[in-house]
RNA sequence: GCCUUCUUAGCUCAGUUGGUUAGAGCAGUAGACUGUUAAUCUAUUGGUCCUAGGUUCGAGUCCUAGAGAAGGCGCCA
């Protein structure tokens, strides 16, 4: 008798009429006095396969202890369904218990929970629909990424999450010790690896090595910010993706996003079908008690095809500076941060004008001012902006940042002078500058920013299997 | 970190200008039911009204402080 997943017997129809084995967890029992009818799912798909006993051959003690939760291995005859929800339907003849599940005290019951209450116990919540839809996609995601950087011929390479250098700017830093932190008068001369190290804010700079040798290479970790940001778009514990390129250029780089991230829509359009349309019938649900100007224009599988169908638009700095400066909202002083002077970094106000209204689309924005850019971008002729990009996406915002790389030593040093980076730590990196330096080119995409995207859910700590955020480390 | 709002049964929520013994649906429990679909029907258990002070004859409701959460903002991916 074979052993199958429920996914294989819904979409084939090879078990149909044959004896099978199954098991899982219950989401739902009905029971009656002659027959029972019991909804199993096993995560493997979204769908729960309809369990039918014939209660004339189970023993009543044994029905009763089956509730929301309880684990089951069940052996039968799979059937067309006599009932109107489903096609198949296994009729039971041998059923049993794996574990039990107290009805009292099982958070999860049949019906619909709110986000908040499911992230406290995130360690049980993988047993939702809502959930392991999720965190379905967000494999898929996942291997996408992997496939196409591997596909194209990329290396990926791990880059250290523990790191001496915290010269990169990206954020306050978790320190890593091995010191009583109770003793006073500590030395770092005497932890661990003789000097204070932190956990990674970015794997570009190891990054940037490996392409300066290997040519293509991409990096996917853990990523660790220590900032005390309350928001749903940030999380303590993230994971990143992080290409690095020689001889590419900002044209290149820019190029290799859009067809990255277009790769990866298309493949979870064409993959998780069931999912999607699960979480688009919950975003639909949700809205109803919305204001028509709160809900989304397109349900979530079209938002999703537009983006794979349509090219993102590009825009400098500077003329997106004068949309803004002349747009509606600005001059009825609409924004809280008013656009007026060339220079300003843009706030998530008027970056999502700039997706959300003006374009209605994917927005790359390019050459930013130098002053509000990292010291490793390439300064451009014109003195003033660097060839950085910033990929704009409707509801999530920035959800790729990248640039060209400076490749010119003297220009970098500079730089770094300026902006008080210390050259003596960055040696490492300067060598590459020093020795057979080239045109390369960068960037980093937010893993659960992208998932966030393509899921629709509204908050980040919804789309990682275990968020980690200030003052929230369970499990 | 800042601003706003919220915290009532296991869950989702109602609770009037401060006024008897704080309610509903779901879940649970007991029973009924020949095919259910978050099954249905009948009965029923369940409360530190977030915590600590205060005002008042009287506080779930008003005030102060604290804790936690959500949304927005900043920092960023």
């Amino acid at each position: 008798m074979d052993k199958e997943r429920i996914k294989i017997i819904l979409i084939t129809e090879k078990h149909f009429g044959s004896e099978i084995s199954v098991s899982g967890w219950v989401r739902t029992k009905r029971q009656s006095k002659n027959v029972s009818f019991i909804t199993l799912n096993d995560g493997s798909t979204v769908n729960s396969l309809q369990i039918v006993l014939d209660m004339n051959d189970f023993d009543l003690e044994l029905v009763d202890d089956i509730n929301s939760g309880t684990s089951l291995s069940i052996s039968g005859k799979l059937v067309k369904s006599e009932g109107k929800n489903q096609d198949f339907e296994l009729i039971a003849n041998e059923l049993k218990i794996l574990g039990k599940s107290d009805p009292e005290e099982y958070p999860i019951q049949p019906k619909r929970h709110s986000f908040e209450f499911l992230r406290e116990v995130a360690h049980l919540r993988p047993r939702t629909n809502t959930f392991s839809s999720i965190f379905r996609i967000r494999h898929s995601i996942i291997f996408a990424i992997h496939k196409f950087f591997n596909d194209k011929g990329f290396y990926n390479i791990h880059t250290p999450i523990i790191t001496s250098s915290d010269a990169e700017g990206a954020g306050e830093m978790f320190k890593v010790t091995s010191l009583d932190l109770d003793k006073k008068n500590i030395d770092f001369k005497d932890d661990f690896f003789s000097k204070p190290v932190n956990l990674t804010v970015s794997g570009q700079l190891n990054a940037e090595l490996g392409a300066l040798a290997l040519s293509e290479v991409y990096t996917f970790g853990p990523t660790f910010r220590a900032e005390n940001s309350n928001t749903s778009k940030h999380l303590s514990e993230f994971w990143m993706i992080e290409p690095e390129m020689a001889f590419y250029d900002i044209n290149d780089n820019m190029d290799l996003a859009e067809e990255m991230l277009k790769y990866v829509i298309r493949y979870v359009l064409d993959r998780c079908n069931d999912d999607l349309l699960f979480l688009e019938n919950l975003e639909k649900n949700e809205e109803k008690s919305l204001p028509q100007i709160q809900r989304n224009e397109y349900a979530l599988i079209e938002r999703l095809s537009k983006i794979t169908e349509n090219t993102f638009d590009r825009v400098s700095y500077t003329d997106a500076f004068n949309i803004l400066r002349n747009s509606k909202p600005n001059k009825k002083g609409k924004f809280k941060f008013k656009v007026d002077e060339w220079g300003i970094d843009f706030q998530s106000e008027h970056e999502r004008y700039l997706v959300e209204k003006h374009f209605k689309n994917p927005v790359i924005v390019i050459d930013y001012p130098r002053e509000i850019k990292a010291f490793y971008m390439r300064s451009n002729e014109d003195n003033k902006t660097v060839a950085a990009m910033d990929v704009l996406f409707p509801t999530v915002g920035e959800i790729i940042g990248g640039s060209q790389r400076e490749e010119r030593l003297d220009m970098l040093t500079k730089r770094m002078d300026e902006m008080n980076v210390s050259k003596k730590d960055l040696s490492w990196y300067l060598d590459t500058r020093r020795f057979g330096t080239v045109v390369h080119s960068g960037f980093g995409l937010g893993l659960e920013r992208l998932v966030q995207f393509i899921t629709g859910m509204k908050n980040i700590r919804d789309v990682i299997p275990f968020p980690r955020t200030p003052g929230n480390c369970n499990y």
